[in-house]
DNA sequence: CCCCACATGAGACTTAAGTCACAGAAAGCT
DNA sequence: AGCTTTCTGTGACTTAAGTCTCATGTGGGG
């Protein structure tokens, strides 16, 4: 019973995009798209690419970044199963902003610039559903350029141990993931880290780190 | 011929959004609206305040900035005559990720919530304008994440520069305004200047900036 | 088992940026 | 004119962050 139609036609139906669309529209999309399969490591896409479409990751792990000419990366973004990613560019077919990679083995499921647009042109419920989305992820970017110009590395890597305790489970990262993450280096985070762990706020472990006293590791991060 | 509902009927006209829209509809949704005015230096909304609906300028000066803690601010954008402000909190409505606030005497024109909702439903050319413009915006946020994360003040600044050379006119910032709008600060700003003087690339008047060396300086900008 | 790739921690140092303090210049007001 | 207010430039200083380097650790693969 489980076809491939019937997985991705499963797969969409839980973007929230698309979730306003009628069975038939589901299956018809289905049929309109394909699966794209990538092994670790590879670029999706870089700064200035055009536009390639819509993409749904179905299995993997995709990272979203931005790179300076001396090879610097900020992470904007990582992206697991049931999420949509290169929105902005699919929305206005220009060329990307920033850099897609794989960090792991990935299956995507690609709705091409056109099909998306006529999707959007025969159910305005979906760029409805789009635009309450873009505005979310606006809000984002702004809370993040708010970061970056108002708040210290140490404030923000605490904001950042927050949302990763939160979102359940793997947040295995390495410190040079927390570090672009932060638009910071891998040192810095190491050390300010440490100066959380001496502050008693938090427990470095072998694979993990102990929250000790989320609420004042709130506070450090809402401050300055 | 000129009376107050037509001239909102005009500034609406302008509107990227909705000049996809016919005179009827032009003339309702210029009924459904109200102008208001505030003196300058009025705080029209705080970070966290509720949306008020989509504002539009039609005369004088808005600043959409963010707050620290501590009284730094950092400038994202300033809005004159025909732009639209508000934006993100009008399509998720929910609370605003910014603070706004007129820099001289303004005359907004307001669509309230329900209002522009019911636009968005009833005209569904409307909300496909609105997403690329919404695509727009979010570049403008992930461009200026990548300049602070991974660029040098005076990268930036001559960035400023050249933008502020192409907009025209009236590039009268003072050096405080421009540091906000770089998330630094005015001292910081004037050495800067002095620095891109030095080099040959800009000269300083008494009133304004004079770009000697436009290409040199973007050059200077696209590096880290 | 050893070796290699990679992650980590830490010290020493450099540098970009921010803060403080002060003084001159311009603009506006009464 | 006098006065205040705001904008500006500058030097001296502090600090946050980034760079360089090396030692340690760990786990997997031949």
């Amino acid at each position: 019973m489980n076809t491939p139609h019937a997985d991705r036609v499963e797969l969409l139906r839980q973007i929230p995009y698309l979730s306003v669309l009628d069975e038939e529209a589901l299956h018809a999309l289905a049929r309109a798209t394909r699966t794209c399969h990538y092994p670790a490591g590879a670029v999706l896409l870089m700064e200035g690419d055009p536009c390639p479409g819509l993409w749904i990751v179905e299995s993997g792990r995709v990272k979203a970044s931005l790179l300076s000419p001396s090879g610097r990366e900020h992470i904007l973004a990582l992206y697991g199963p049931g999420e949509v990613i290169n929105e902005l560019s699919a929305f206005d077919s220009a060329s990307s902003a920033i850099t897609l990679e794989t960090l792991a083995e990935t299956r995507l499921v690609v709705i091409s610039c056109p099909v998306f647009q006529k999707l959007l042109d025969e159910h305005p419920a979906v760029a409805q559903a789009a635009l309450k989305r873009l505005a979310r992820y606006g809000r984002q970017l702004v809370a993040t350029i708010a970061d970056l110009s108002l708040r210290t590395v140490t404030a923000r890597l605490a904001g950042l141990l927050l949302d990763s305790a939160m979102q359940s489970c793997d947040a295995t990262m390495t410190r040079s993931q927390m570090a672009a993450r932060l638009g910071t280096v891998r040192e810095v985070v190491s050390r300010s880290l440490r100066d959380l762990e001496r502050l008693g706020l938090i427990r470095i472990e072998r694979e993990r780190i102990i929250l000790l006293q989320p609420r004042e590791l709130a506070q450090l991060a809402e401050r300055e």
